[in-house]
DNA sequence: CGCGCGCTCGGG
DNA sequence: CCGAGCGCGCGA
């Protein structure tokens, strides 16, 4: 037999099929160890067949494999070579995404554990031993034990048992369990007629692709479930995609109430070893649901018969690494190759996604009604231009004062949200102008006052506090801007006695220190938490009952065409963080802009006055989904060859310029906006296409780069332009 | 990607 | 004439 083999090395010069002999225990979508060059290298077997095309003195022999079971399955290999052909990346770079890192780096392996159990020969033990028959009386009553456990119990007994052959020790595989004592009760609630009129609607219309549109507290999640539960009646598997920041422990046991051991999860909060035996479960077929952030996509299960990606316009949804894939495109290629459908689910959908349910390539449903009737809280939108007139330049207005105040006399929670880390954004002297920067970046230093540093948000670097001007000499240093810190400070002063609790990059350490803070405010042990946008996703707090947007304008103003959507998006969600138990709750946003459309239909929870009027606006100027944007970038921390692969690329790309310029609405190279991060500096070249037909020659543009100390990416509609 | 081959250039 | 440096092509 002929193994074609892909070797685990991402660069396009190997790239391609090589052959190798085996024997017939070697199977499509295993890995093996094959001779490769002058050394070994691990591959991914993509066909077998009966003989080579290749002379066949020159194959070599597969070394062996290197797991006993085909890593990838046969719909997961098509998928990857899908993949690698859009987005042209190396096919190992794609293979890759199908299997947990730790099982190319060898960090993990399974795990097993020896257990101890009586032996069928009948024995007797002298009355002496007493350890030995108290271990063997154990045994009887309690049966296969683990032996560390009565190594520890009965010391040097169970070797001395085992010797005599009265004990056997057995190796068995261990699952590492990432749930902790994550204990869910079942909170199976009978779904309502809209409900199950959605479930229906998913059954039945012949669309791979619905889009449930539903307000917060619409019973999104019911209605998967129950669609879940449904597939696995039917003996397939689904898999169920969240934001990463969703996957929080009461979501999860949740799931597991619902599914128990049915339930598999991935994400980057496990250990590796509980990635890997969550990942075995899927592949054996032991859990039939995969839940996870994107990566879940590349779940090992077979016969999928639904996929969910709930909170469908959340920005993780997009690679940020190569392959730059967006999870729907993958989902979609699976419920076709599956023949299942594709679920998606947002209070506020992305407005692509929205048009295409509208145009009717999606099925639409639409949930209007929150499940226990609650009103959405009420939004007050302040004038802040007012607030300065009335001669108070405080970030607080005095309606949130009002509200504040009222709030913290009732013993009810509140949060402030404020999308900027920090004390001030920037230090300005007001001498010469000058604004202190990174070295290793072209952004200004944000000063933090806990630590009494400067810090850049783009690369993390610290320095020491200016008393100076470097420039000037000056000393009339300026803090200009408000972040989390700062307010959390001011806050202190006008409400000495309340518990102010600030949640943010700076005082979240990874992700579990998140949580901490999350659980915290939960538990009641703070009464205000001031923090960033992640202050805004999907965590219930009954007894908030007022949230403050504290700077609406910064979301609103942010250089991207998905500014104004992603603030509708932003004030939905904070919004629905109020009042979510017995109390009403309130919203007061603060705005510089209090006329803005987006802000308005906000404020009113209209989205589809939102939709209308934004996708006018986006057929007016030509933004998605009216057109595409593509964006090439060139980086390298050498600056001469980043502007020498800039020049190559762009003489390339102007090629395909001339030749399709009916396609192009707009094409210009030019600096990134931010200059450089981390010491690389950013190139791009920005082009805006009528269709997506000159997208292939411009990927084999990148692809064909050849800059060692450059890289070259294509981005499509990317969600940050900086 | 990692390696070795061979071409080229500079030193003396 | 020799050794270091690098560009290139190969790997089954």
């Amino acid at each position: 037999m002929v193994a074609e083999v892909i070797v685990d090395v991402a660069h396009s010069d190997v790239d391609k099929i090589f052959d190798y002999v085996c024997d017939e225990t070697v199977v499509a979508g295993m890995r093996v160890a094959v001779p490769f060059g002058k050394s070994a290298a691990t591959g991914f077997v993509m066909r077998v067949k009966e003989r080579s095309d290749f002379p066949e003195e020159k194959l070599k022999r597969v070394f062996r494999k290197e797991d006993d079971f085909p890593a990838v399955n046969a719909e997961c290999l098509a998928l990857a070579e899908k993949i690698a052909a859009r987005y042209r990346c190396p096919k190992a770079l794609a293979l890759r995404l199908f299997l947990p890192a730790e099982m190319r780096t060898g960090k993990t392996s399974e795990r097993y554990r020896s257990f101890a159990r009586l032996s069928d020969q009948p024995f007797e033990l002298s009355a002496r031993a007493k350890a030995q028959s108290a271990l063997a009386e154990y045994l009887r009553e309690n049966g296969e034990t683990d032996a560390a456990v009565l190594r520890e119990k009965f010391g040097g007994a169970l070797k001395a048992l085992t010797d005599k052959k009265i004990v056997v020790l057995e190796k068995k595989r261990i699952l590492r369990d990432p749930y902790r004592g994550v204990e869910g009760e079942r909170t199976e609630r009978a779904l309502t007629l809209a409900q199950r009129a959605a479930v229906s609607r998913v059954d039945e219309t012949d669309k791979t692709v619905t889009l449930v549109h539903g307000v917060t507290g619409s019973g999104k999640t019911e209605i998967y479930l129950t669609l879940i539960a449904e597939r696995l009646a039917q003996g397939k598997t689904a898999i169920f995609l969240v934001p990463e920041i969703s996957l929080t422990p009461q979501m999860l046991s949740q799931l597991r109430a619902r599914f128990g051991e049915k339930v598999a999860i991935l994400h980057s909060g496990l250990s590796a070893g509980e990635r890997f035996d969550e990942w075995c479960r899927l592949r054996e077929g032991s859990a039939r649901i995969a839940v996870g952030a994107r990566s879940a996509v590349f779940a090992p299960v077979e016969n999928v018969g639904l996929i969910v990606i709930d909170e469908e316009h959340d920005g993780s949804y997009a690679s940020e690494t190569a392959p730059r894939y967006h999870t729907f495109d993958i989902a979609l290629l699976r419920a076709q190759h599956n023949g299942c459908k594709l679920v998606l689910g947002s209070a506020t959908p992305a407005v692509e996604t929205y048009r295409r349910a509208k145009e009717g390539e999606f099925e639409l449903i639409t949930l209007k009604e929150r499940i226990n009737r609650r009103p959405m809280p009420d939004v007050e939108i302040v004038d802040m231009r007012r607030e300065v007139r009335r001669g108070n330049p405080s970030a607080f207005s005095a309606p949130l004062r009002e509200k504040l105040d009222r709030c913290l006399a009732e013993k009810n929670q509140a949060i402030l949200f404020l999308n900027r880390r920090g004390y001030s954004q920037t230090v300005i002297c007001r001498d010469c102008g000058y604004v202190a920067k990174c070295e290793h970046c072209d952004v200004s230093l944000t000063y933090h006052s806990e630590d009494d540093c400067l810090k850049c948000h783009y690369c993390g670097a610290r320095y020491h506090p200016l008393s100076a001007c470097p420039e000037c000499g000056g000393t009339h240093l300026g803090y200009v801007g408000t972040g989390t810190q700062k307010v959390a400070g001011e806050l202190k002063k006008l409400y000495p006695s309340a518990r102010i609790l600030r949640m943010d990059n700076d005082t979240t350490n990874g992700k579990e220190g998140h949580l901490k803070i999350i659980r915290q405010f939960a538990d009641r042990e703070a009464d205000i938490l001031v923090g960033t946008q992640m202050v805004a996703k999907g965590h219930d707090f009954p007894s908030v009952t007022l949230v403050g947007i504290l700077d609406a304008d910064m979301s609103l103003h942010f250089p991207d065409y998905r500014s104004g959507e992603r603030t509708f998006q932003l004030v939905t969600q904070v919004a629905g963080r109020s009042g979510r138990a017995e109390e009403k709750g309130e919203v007061v946003l603060q705005t510089y802009d209090p006329e803005n459309y987006i802000l308005r239909f906000a404020a009113k929870y209209d989205y589809e006055g939102f939709y209308a009027h934004e996708i006018a606006m986006r057929s007016a100027t030509a933004f998605p989904p009216f057109a595409k944007i593509v964006r090439v970038m060139i980086t390298g921390e050498d600056e001469k060859e980043a502007l020498e692969a800039l020049r190559e690329v762009y003489t390339k790309l102007q090629k395909i310029y001339a030749e399709e310029t009916d396609k192009f609405l707009f094409f210009n190279k030019m600096h990134a906006p931010v200059k450089r991060i981390q010491n690389k500096y950013r190139y791009q070249v920005l082009m805006r296409l009528t269709d997506g037909s000159p997208l292939r020659r411009i990927y084999d543009v990148c692809a064909e780069s050849k800059f060692k100390n450059a890289l070259v990416y294509v981005e499509e509609n990317p969600s940050n332009l900086s």
